[in-house]
RNA sequence: GUGGGUAUGGCUUAGUUGGUUAAAGCGUCGGAUUGUGGUCCCGAAGAUCGUGGGUUCGACUCCCACUACCCACC
């Protein structure tokens, strides 16, 4: 259940209540893609680090170590000591960006794992079967992420099909939820809007998911080498359909500026693996912009990352430190780095939940929307 | 002391029968990264080829001397 608290312009504070405890939007989840943040950070660790919903993934965690294992190990709340909400991505994204050789059809798509490519099939009913076993809060409809840029005629293909297929997803949770072996009998369900950049197709297919009353309604194919601009183009376009009485998600997004952009558009939740993933290559966030920690001018600072945030890294470690550590290649250097990015990041959530709390979200935005695009002086 | 071997960017090496701007890896420096195939990708700087002579139209490549290091033998 969504309870919007307030609005500014399009932007909206609300809170997200879960059967695993109710979260402040807007927010970001952290990525722990096979039940685990990259960087080697556990569970506990997350605690420190403000996070409120973690993602995992259902194809990862179907191929390795298969949503059986889960499911008898107690689902995955219990796999990774976990009791804070978790989301599952259906599996759909990676079918499409990493499996190698992949049939789509009607019933669903036929891939080879790219583990050990023995061959998968995967559909909607699938989906939702793996992300039952695995147990997680919310679900994501299976869908299909066509590539950018797309040609219109096989957009308005795909996106119908993502449609037929959210329907079978919907039919197929409502039935594991009825089950009495099903571990979360509560697991809500989103559906995914699609339509590459085709304003037409996108305003189309949010109209059509939205009469399915689902738990809430993600943007997806966005970010996936089209310009910024069209990004948000698109958002303006699509979220006047949205159901507002439903969290709206905008998946695998993004930069600090794009996230402060979502919001503004009236995003709620968001999720990406920037912050890890630059994080393990030594790239930071700080209040004052991006900064690349292997950078010489950092050898002798004895400067935390970032002199205004309280994350353990910065709380005990210099940036010469830090420095050293990832010139020496220790794995020590990763995890410090990608406690500060994710802290960062679900600080930045903070920030923008308390300038709309305060109706002073505008100027939040005015002053940090370019300036944390920027590299730090 | 004698004989043999090796000297090429910071390091380890490649350089074909002598032929134009001397190649690669690592390291250094900078950049990239958007529903994650853990150490990945892109770019840049950096070498008067140990020193000095000689042969040649032309030498990192051939010859001589010297220097340094390595090996073997007295």
């Amino acid at each position: 259940m969504y309870k919007l608290l307030k609005q500014e312009g399009l932007a909206r504070r609300g809170e997200f209540h879960t059967p695993h405890g109710v979260i402040q939007a807007p927010f970001f989840m952290n990525v722990g893609t096979s039940a685990a943040i990259k960087g080697g950070i556990s569970s506990l660790d997350l605690k420190d680090l403000k996070c409120q919903v973690e993602l995992c993934n259902t194809y990862h965690l179907h191929v390795r170590p298969g949503d059986d294992v889960i499911y008898k190990m107690g689902g995955l709340h219990k796999f990774m000591n976990w009791d804070k909400p978790i989301l599952t991505d259906s599996g759909g994204f990676q079918v499409f960006s990493l499996a190698k050789l992949r049939k789509i059809k009607e019933e669903g798509v036929y891939f080879s794992s790219h583990v050990d490519g023995k061959k998968i099939f995967m559909g909607p009913e699938e989906s939702m079967q793996i992300q039952s076993h695995l147990a997680s809060t919310i679900a994501m409809a299976f869908d299909e992420c066509v590539e950018n840029p797309a040609k219109y005629d096989y957009a308005k293909e795909s996106v119908e099909r993502t449609t037929r297929w959210l329907i079978r997803c919907k039919a197929e949770m409502e039935r594991l939820n009825s089950l009495p072996e099903t571990i979360n009998k509560k697991q809500m369900l989103f559906g995914i809007n699609q339509g590459a950049t085709f304003d037409d197709l996108r305003i189309k297919h949010m109209q059509d998911i939205a009469k399915l009353d689902l738990d809430g309604y993600a943007v997806g194919g966005l970010a996936v080498g089209e310009p910024a601009e069209v990004m948000y183009h698109i958002l303006d376009a699509v979220l006047p359909y949205a159901p507002v009485d439903k969290p709206r998600y905008l998946m695998g997004v993004g930069t600090p500026t794009n996230i402060i952009e979502g919001v503004y558009r009236g995003i709620d939740m968001f999720d990406c693996v920037m912050p890890s993933r630059n994080a393990r290559h030594a790239t930071v966030f700080t209040w004052q912009g991006i900064t690349h920690l292997t950078n010489n001018c950092y050898t002798l600072d004895d400067k935390p990352i970032d002199e205004e945030c309280d994350c353990p890294t910065c709380r005990n470690f210099s940036r010469s430190y830090i420095r050293h550590l990832f010139k020496s290649g220790e794995t020590l250097a990763g995890r410090l780095a990608v406690q500060h990015n994710l802290y960062f990041y679900n600080t930045l959530m903070e920030k923008i939940r308390d300038a709309l709390d305060n109706d002073c979200f505008e100027d939040f935005r005015n002053h940090y929307s370019p300036l944390l695009a920027q590299k730090r002086k």
